[in-house]
DNA sequence: GTGACATATCCCTATATGGGTATGTATTGT
DNA sequence: ACAATACATACCCATATAGGGATATGTCAC
């Protein structure tokens, strides 16, 4: 098999600089997909494909104005990305833990308490 | 263009199911090669190449350990991501906003406010 | 030499993403 | 009814790469 659909989740959704982009562009606001073409300068296909993707997994979601397609950003599906990288937040405040044993050590060896010689 | 390699950054690197299993895997403390294989059920030169791009991205570190090589978390990498996503925070919770809204419009037809009749 | 890995191949299929064109469709305007 | 706007989709093409399978070999440690 090759790298899961695109479609298939939040992760490989964003794992994509462009879509991560109109992600960014839609924290600003509702935009029309002709809005997304000018500010990505993508075709309008192409731009429509991303934002296919973008609504297969509920990261965005479109309402009609007009002839216009509004596009307005979902932000409850990115919060699984930050909740699944959040579990890991422990992990790198350890690196803090880790410095101040690194401390203890550097003080051990001031006090002339090394074993080796 | 294909699309962007998986060791180009830490979201290519996360897109893959296997990789977070990895991830999740280590953040539960050092693993040999031999261990990650057994748990992910992959043969080895398949782990060692996903456990590459994590090596890549910098998201794990090795050491040796005897004749083992030891994989490590390194969890500061996945701050990007979380920091990323929490961009995007106040506009998943903005929807308590709305909710209190609407919350507010519910008040005032209580109230027999309602204009509409 | 053996164990534990990293790497390199070769194979194969699936899919992404970009480019471009064409057409379907809904909405608005005349 | 007919045209134009604004998109969605469906095609075409082409290249890159992923990721899995399996095998083979290099390397370092014991």
């Amino acid at each position: 098999m090759a790298r899961a659909a695109t479609t298939s989740d939040v992760f490989n959704a964003v794992a994509e600089p462009r879509r991560r982009q109109v992600i960014e562009l839609l924290a600003g606001g509702e935009r029309s997909v002709g809005e997304l073409v000018a500010e990505l300068g993508s075709s309008q296909p192409q731009v429509s494909k991303h934002l296919r993707v973008l609504l297969e997994v509920e990261l965005v979601s479109v309402r009609r104005e007009g002839r216009h397609r509004l596009y307005r950003l979902e932000a409850e599906g990115l919060r699984q990305i930050h909740e699944w990288a959040q579990r890991f937040e422990p992990l790198w405040q350890e690196r803090f833990d880790l410095l101040e044993e690194v401390v203890q050590e550097l003080k051990k060896e001031e006090e002339g308490v090394s074993s080796d010689g």
